[in-house]
DNA sequence: CCTCAACCTGACCATACGGTCAGAAAAAGA
DNA sequence: TCTTTTTCTGACCGTATGGTCAGGTTGAGG
């Protein structure tokens, strides 16, 4: 019996199907939703048998937890590299622009959170009310100033970092409405850009 | 046997009790999503017994459609009652307000739509092809012409109503989040309103 | 090559869940 | 009231699913 856990140093074996679970289950987590999902389904997209996937995670929440904590801080990235000493509405606008980028390549990690959300945050509520909401309060902080500057024209600093949120990850999350209501030969996350260069550029003009 | 079909008129209790099925399957469906609601819980938040949720319906994918079915006219009716005689701005804002309103007062059917739509709307792209794309469309064409007119500023009005789903269903779908960030004792959508207000007034004056 | 730990699997288990059915209870109609 | 139709239920069924386990296989270190 071997237990997995993060003391010991990972074998090479470890590394790679820890990896090969992970993007499987990412996978079909962010398909189907926690509960739709099986065991078997992410056993298959990974390539390995189900006890092989139990032998590596002690259950499938676990695998579900490891999934959304791991890419809480890839998610965040963005915000976290807004600059304070950088260009007001260029970094605003560059932030807008890294989390629309992230619905086109990561439309998996968007829709896995989303799903986690809608059902409440039951495995995530703490880092929502903790992690998230320090980063959150103090980016907000340094909008606040900017817009007191009058560098940016006022805005309401929580609500422009949601609606940046709502704006880009609409597009991953929604994918499939975007694309009925547009039609064929149409790429949504281009003219995203566009749009909401445009939308931006007129909220926040000072 | 009695086969609940539409043909035959309804009795009294056959109203009441499909109501409160709907009423109770909205309840779990919007919570857990397709899958992760049970018959059980929706007998129980009804106060019936399984096998007669099956009288009343052939199965649970059954109620989820007609679920889903019956509040697309609702969930549409704002876009609807968008007036192409009205003054542009003001229609625009109204529909905006109408929406976020929904969020406040419906927010267990946002979600409903929002976990259909975020799985790949398998119970619906019919519908988000021909009855949502051609709605979207007329009001679209409605939008250019005002833009065009000069009466807004210009602006992609497929992607303008997006950004108004996107920014009014985020207060509903991610409501635990929204709140997790702001902290207690805010009220969220009346915040929203405002904000929102302030948004599109930049973004559409002319 | 040998040994030991790490890795993997087929078979199995318990439970949850969607759905069925025979027939009882309650309404409706005559 | 008696009869017929509608409404409702306890008991049951087959399957899917998360998880376990005894033991086999593979790989790494000596």
């Amino acid at each position: 019996m071997a237990e997995i856990t993060p003391q010991r140093p990972r074998t090479r074996i470890q590394r790679r199907n820890i990896g090969t679970i992970l993007e499987a289950a990412l996978e079909v987590f962010s398909a189907q939703g926690f509960r739709g999902a099986t065991l078997d389904q992410i056993a298959q997209a990974a390539g390995l048998s189900k006890p092989n996937l139990l032998y590596y995670f002690p259950s499938k929440e676990a695998i579900h937890v490891e999934l959304l904590s791991g890419l809480l801080d890839d998610w965040l990235a963005p915000l976290r590299a807004m600059d304070p000493a950088g260009e007001p509405k260029a970094e605003i606008m560059a932030y807008m622009h890294r989390k629309l980028e992230m619905s086109r390549e990561m439309p998996r990690e968007s829709r896995l959170f989303a799903n986690e959300v809608l059902q409440g945050a039951p495995r995530m509520s703490a880092l929502l009310g903790s992690e998230l909401k320090e980063l959150v309060d103090e980016k907000a902080a340094v909008i606040r100033a900017w817009s007191e500057a009058g560098r940016i024209a006022p805005v309401d600093p929580h609500h422009l970092i949601f609606s940046i949120w709502a704006l880009t990850q609409h597009y991953a999350d929604f994918d499939v409405q975007v694309r009925a209501v547009l039609g064929p030969g149409r790429d949504p996350l281009d003219e995203a850009g566009q749009f909401l260069d445009t939308l931006f550029e007129r909220l926040l003009a000072p």
